[in-house]
DNA sequence: AGACACATACATGCAGCCTGTACGTACAGG
DNA sequence: CCTGTACGTACAGGCTGCATGTATGTGTCT
């Protein structure tokens, strides 16, 4: 670890509590429904700390938005990376990965249903974020179709996946039969 | 029309009003910023209307959602039902529909974005709601590939459909690439 | 047809909660 | 010593939902 000096140290750790905190809470109740005083007396401090440390409500719920999205997008990523076979094959493999962390509460009521909102929906659309699923969908149909413009179809196919987290967070058991279709429509779509 | 007693008409106009206002106002800011005393200032009334007619706040946005998604809805079945050819082009013709009224603010705003959570993210993973584009697409589904469970691709394909009309909501100059990757994922997967 | 009891459609004031902010304090580091 | 950081605390404003009051249609009985 970095050696920091005793003032940042404890900043960071009231940080990380209040992030985790706010996790814990939000995957439970929701953003609108968790109040900043319940967040404080869960991290054992109180609202001063953090109105310090977050300029709102809604940047606290930015943190531990990022936090999940990043784990879960790298956890995708090296699953993509190291899978056998071709591009078709990586790509399935980085659905699957996507369908199990959807399994996890927090995955399911902090990035799939309430970060959109929250956060803008404008937000998910783009590009732009460097730990989007979409940059993945799209670097590999770029690969599997070269003659035609990547994005929508990285659109359309990054909806048909939430759409299966989704499902496979409300009823786990779903979980092979919507990796089965989605193997499928990758096989349809991909096809050689 | 319907005659009915002075009350109860009086009694319908403003709940009317309290609908209209609350669409116009839940497109513009989102359920959370809109606070009921807008609305009914909006409308011409008080609070007390508002929560003699609605249990309340989220029984008005339900009101003002079912509303949009029922006038949605008929206007895409009816396209697919009067489309010309076998099952696939009425798909599209219907997909085509749904991209169509997502141009709209309201759709946008409260379906799209606001309608999952607001009112609860389970709802709209059902088939039961009768207003449900699923229903429509499992239909489809069904018709064209018989031997398989519908529900599945089912739900894939109303994930690409809805992000799809995301996109289009906030970029409309993409509507005819988002309809073309449609078209073109909709004739892979239930190509001849 | 008229009176009366009742239900419906509102209006208004209040209580409680929640967010964000202003201000005070304690302490580490130069 | 003194400055900035990391908090704690008290307060103001807004918002929701409810409780209570009121006026006006409506059915009914005679």
């Amino acid at each position: 670890m970095t050696a920091m000096s005793l003032k940042v140290e404890q900043g960071e750790a009231t940080r990380a509590a209040l992030v985790d905190a706010a996790i814990a809470l939000f995957t439970d109740k929701g953003f609108a429904e968790t109040s900043t005083t319940e967040i404080v007396r869960r991290a054992g401090v109180t609202r001063g700390a953090l109105y310090h440390h977050f300029a709102d409500k809604e940047k606290l719920f930015r943190a531990a938005h990022e936090a999940i999205e990043k784990d879960i997008f790298q956890r995708a990523r090296t699953v993509a990376e190291t899978a056998e076979g071709g591009a078709v094959e990586r790509l399935k493999a980085g659905a699957d990965a996507f369908l199990d962390s959807c399994l996890e509460p927090a995955v399911r009521r902090i990035l799939l249903i309430e970060g959109p909102l929250v956060l803008g929906w404008q937000r998910s659309l783009d590009f732009d974020n460097p730990y989007c699923a979409r940059r993945l969908l799209r670097a590999s149909v770029a690969e599997l179709r070269p003659d035609e413009a990547p994005e929508p179809l990285a659109h359309l196919l990054f909806g048909a996946l939430w759409q299966a987290g989704l499902v496979v967070a409300a009823a786990p058991e779903r979980r092979v039969e919507m990796a089965d279709a989605l193997h499928r429509m990758i096989d349809n779509l991909f096809d050689g």
